[in-house]
DNA sequence: TTGTAAGCGTTATCAT
DNA sequence: ATGATAACGCTTACAA
């Protein structure tokens, strides 16, 4: 008679007698267990072989491959990431997707993400209340995410780096133990205010953004006020405040271009711009002959448009895909110390600034 | 002395002892225990209060609520969903986001599953051949999916629809056990063709785009050959096949010019048209004078563009936000038939089809 | 109203 | 090379 110590351990496993018979049911996926009894191993073994693991005899790998496809077997996701303790998951964070902009920024770093093994989820705040929330019920689902400006509060991606999430910042300052994946905003605002200022001699300006809701926009405007005070043309006071949308943009340009028009518009985005174009001339100005107008991105419309849309290229999928890199280094764990990063961008010449000599269009 | 079928059950927790004194790293967050421990319930309780479940005396609830709050307690949510057996999360797969298209349809989608809390996970597949894997692993991280057209075989859909996912295809033909939702490409394909033909008179045609790749396509085709024959116009033996991208519309397009020009051709979207335009200028050819030119998408540079571009408009949102309606039925199981849908759309008359007597740009 | 503990389906440690 | 089983962190039936 065995004294109770030597009595070997209880299974923890008591339930699974009787888990036979509930096979074919539609949305019933199998388990490790029933691919481990149709093979004759152990659930360790089949993990083992799911996982490529070394160790395992080669019949005895085949022999479970084959159960695997027999029973169409496909591990849980949920029960591998929480014995993992990690997700294979990351997350991205805009505020819209509506324009190219994001939607090229979320394909580059979709590409790269999938390429590092990860999955990738979404969410748009839209600018809501419950974008917070939102976030974090995010970051139990990831492994990190990348947050785009205009989304939520810098209190907020403080709670998830104190939460010890990989973070890193696109299109919006740097904040602490996060890294950060910017344009060349100022350099760039700098470069397109010196050329309307002093290869086409404009002396009259006016700048249509919303510099308080985007830092990509403040950025933008602190480049031209530096350009046009090293010009020595009259800086505005402050810009002429205006959503990132085309309609904004044309009835924005509506109210200023009515009152006392400048000779040069420069937008912080192509649909803005865009929109003041038709607002102009919709006045009676034309463009570029009486109202030189900028804008940013380079869209499709603005190689498209009449007249072509003198603009500044942002590297938008590189934007996306450089942050999954830093990301996933993060995640990785290969690195510690925060990486700040600033992408060239490019001025774009087209016939909406002035008229240039050597013209195409 | 007991008989072993006496003995208690072990507990199946017995590794929850020691479970103090790895508080305060970073990237760890905390469980459930820590939280009950310091309201001093059990993790039922807990568990009660996170979830709003009823049967809980208020007092306990705040004092629940004050150590979640205290420890800054998110719940695991592969633990929760291992345990719920399912993951509140929808996903959505799509050959590429490049173009305005897909971005919306991504957009109109993320909205609706957001509303009915549910997590948003994306797929390209880039015509990869890796893309049956890629959909087979995103399909054990999800309640359901919407898959459109040009991303993989029917046979992936069918192994999803076995494995008993919720499924819904989107500008796809319709498979079984799924819904499915278009744009009414067909109709208006025909609408097109016959106003070309009809009210301007064209009776030389050419279609570009390829057929074979894209349900879209293929039904734009079929619609733009009915209404030529129809209209008594001879009908073009096959699609000129061409991608859908801007570049390469223009190379299929100078070859197709230079060769035997059509009076009219149909482009099978926007990308297409507007290279296609650039192609026929550089040759001489005016549009609409010379040659009319169409497209499909009403993308924003076919409204900008020189000439404007004649194109029909789809609900790009609307299809995304429908898909995630159908989709969110399935998942709730509130139905099983299948469904398909077609979403109207829009002829946008420009100036790139010809001279409309009412025409105001 | 609250607690106990089985169960979710894996991974990985430790024996053998 | 393989097996037994603890552990992952929750939800929920059942007991009290």
């Amino acid at each position: 008679m065995k004294a109770l110590t030597e009595i070997p351990q209880a299974p923890g496993r008591i339930g699974r007698i009787g888990r036979a018979g509930r096979t074919g049911r539609a949305g019933r996926s199998d388990t490790i267990y029933e691919v481990a009894q149709q093979a004759g191993v152990s659930i360790a073994t089949v993990s083992r072989v799911m996982r490529g693991t070394a160790g395992v005899a080669p019949d005895t790998r085949e022999r479970v491959l084959r159960s695997v496809s027999d029973l169409r077997y496909t591990p849980s996701r949920s029960a591998r990431s929480l014995a993992e303790g990690r997700h294979a998951a990351s997350g991205i964070v805009f505020p819209d997707l509506s324009g190219p902009y994001f939607a090229e920024v979320v394909l580059g770093y979709e590409e790269v993400a999938a390429e590092t093994g990860r999955s990738v989820l979404i969410l748009t705040t839209h600018g809501r209340e419950a974008a917070r929330e939102r976030v974090l019920d995010l970051a139990a689902r990831v492994d990190g995410m990348v947050v785009l400006g205009r989304t939520v509060g810098d209190d907020v991606l403080a709670e998830l780096v104190s939460k010890g999430l990989p973070l890193v910042v696109l299109a919006r300052y740097p904040v602490e133990g996060a890294d950060s994946v910017n344009a060349a905003n100022e350099a760039s605002a700098y470069a397109l205010t010196t050329h309307l200022a002093r290869d086409h001699g404009h002396r009259s300006f006016a700048f249509l953004g919303d510099a308080g809701a985007s830092t990509d926009t403040s950025d933008r405007w602190r480049g031209f006020t530096q350009a046009l005070a090293d010009c020595g043309v009259p800086v505005p006071s402050a810009p002429v405040p205006c959503p990132f949308d085309e309609d904004d943009g044309r009835a924005a340009a509506e109210r200023l271009l009515v009152d006392r028009p400048p000779r040069a518009l420069v937008c912080a985005n192509d649909e803005i711009a865009l929109g003041a174009i038709t607002a102009a001339e919709a006045l009676g100005l034309r463009v570029p002959d009486d109202l030189a107008i900028t804008g940013w991105d380079d869209l499709m419309a603005a190689r498209h448009s009449r007249p072509g849309l003198t603009t500044v290229s942002q590297p938008m999928r590189a934007l996306g895909a450089l942050a999954a890199h830093r990301l996933h280094e993060r995640v990785a764990g290969d690195r510690n110390e925060p990486r700040h990063e600033v992408l060239p961008t490019q001025l774009v010449q087209r016939a909406s600034c002035g008229h240039h000599p050597e013209e195409n269009r």
